[in-house]
DNA sequence: AGTATTAATGCACAAAAACGCAAAAACTTT
DNA sequence: AAAGTTTTTGCGTTTTTGTGCATTAATACT
């Protein structure tokens, strides 16, 4: 096994389990700590991970750490002006939840008008908080760590609507396998989702794509528009470019 | 789990509950109290937490509602104090929105567990902070005044369920003609919430009572408990007593 | 004031990282 | 093919880091 041939698995191992011990790559490869230590540094010196002490970390993982929030701020900040310009006065939209979402609804301008449904509680605040806005919250049990609501009743409930656009974030994207997630409940939503929707936007940091994870949610053929900080003529970007409008 | 882990998951749940206390965080992520006492030590020489004697605090708390804009805190957090009690471990309750609401939602120990039905998306990610309870959000039409869910859809999804108790404000409770209301599309939906609980408790500031509005909710009886910032013996309650338990 | 928590300090121990070094492997050059 | 060079790997040793425990100091509560 070649060194690149290791530190793919790596990379692998974290992108399924969003973390990895030094000390069970080492069993699993069959070589030292040693190496493996050294094959993690190298990787994080790329930036392809976050090596912490015992081993290291998915650079995906949420940090609460300022400096890095806040670095990543900017860059959400950017994505939602551009998301923001996919809405038009009187579109109906299915909004998901994270962080980026919320900047995207901070940027909807007061005089907007429109239709949102949404499955996160959060997201309906914000939304509420236009004057022009007709928000619907679809409700469900609210699951602890994606703060949506999740379950058989939103599933159903959105089986019976019809939107333009749908606004999703993406766990994992990658250009050849689609959009994935990690939860089966929220991967359930989420589809359903897609299904009730005539378009697909898909809006996230650049550090998300190229990863995959447990679920499928869709084919990249599903995928009308995506919006990441890059500028659009970004070579990371040209795989996603023959199957979607990419912003 | 890695320190960086443990730490994230400190700051999730000082953004979640605004507060920690360091013997609690022990026993949940099962380190001793001293490693908790440095994590927060760390995160707080980082700058993102304050520590205080006991735990620590969130440095920037907010809602994206400003939701600060409520007076009688004392008072109301007195009502709430009183409130929670009558919740008991495994119950199925409903609650509605507001500020006194609110500040019982937020004194549930964190030990509570439970099943919680609201219209609320507020009352909703507040619940949802709570890792022992289940919280149901029952969707519709987020009304922009109240902030609570309305319209057809909430009225027959309650309908449908049962609660022990449910939980609500008052705009207007006057002994002799009940609790009243002045918004039609609210009305509605309070009304189904009285209907689908077993029993139901009022929580109000006493400047609320003895005032009556345009649409009644119901007549005095319907009513099992009065919870207010005065002592139950105060002259006041006593026009109430006859029909309700006033605590 | 007195008691009970909580914080700070110093220390011990274990686990992991870093470092230097040498052997092995892969790759170049002759 | 052989010799030389570079890269990679593993091993022992030393440092550093993370954690818990005991003791003492500080702080809240009544």
């Amino acid at each position: 096994m070649f060194k690149n041939e290791r530190q793919s698995f790596i990379i692998k191992q974290i992108n399924l389990h969003n973390k990895v011990l030094s000390s069970e790559l080492s069993v699993k490869l069959n070589v030292s700590e040693d190496t493996v230590r050294r094959d993690l540094a190298e990787l994080a010196e790329a930036g392809e991970i976050i090596k912490v002490h015992g081993g290291a970390l998915s650079k995906s993982y949420h940090y609460p750490i300022q400096q890095n929030l806040s670095y990543a701020v900017e860059a959400k900040k950017e994505i939602a002006k551009k998301a923001v310009k996919l809405i038009q006065p009187g579109m109906t939209l299915l909004i998901e939840a994270g962080t980026t979402m919320l900047e995207m609804v901070r940027m909807i301008p007061d005089t907007m008008e429109g239709t949102f449904f949404t499955v996160s509680p959060l997201m309906a605040l914000e939304l509420a908080a236009h004057p022009g806005l007709n928000v619907i919250v679809i409700g469900g049990k609210i699951d602890y760590t994606s703060q949506i609501n999740i379950g058989e009743r939103p599933i159903s409930e959105l089986a019976d609507i019809r939107v333009d656009l749908c606004f999703l974030g993406a766990h994992g994207l990658d250009s050849k396998e689609g959009l994935s997630e990690s939860e089966w409940n929220v991967t359930q939503v989420k589809k359903a989702m897609i299904k009730s929707a005539s378009k697909l936007a898909v809006i996230t940091i650049s550090e998300k794509l190229n990863s995959i994870f447990k679920m499928r949610l869709c084919p990249v053929h599903n995928i009308d528009y995506l919006v990441t900080e890059l500028d659009p003529n970004d070579k990371h970007l040209k795989p996603y470019k023959k199957n979607m409008q990419v912003i």
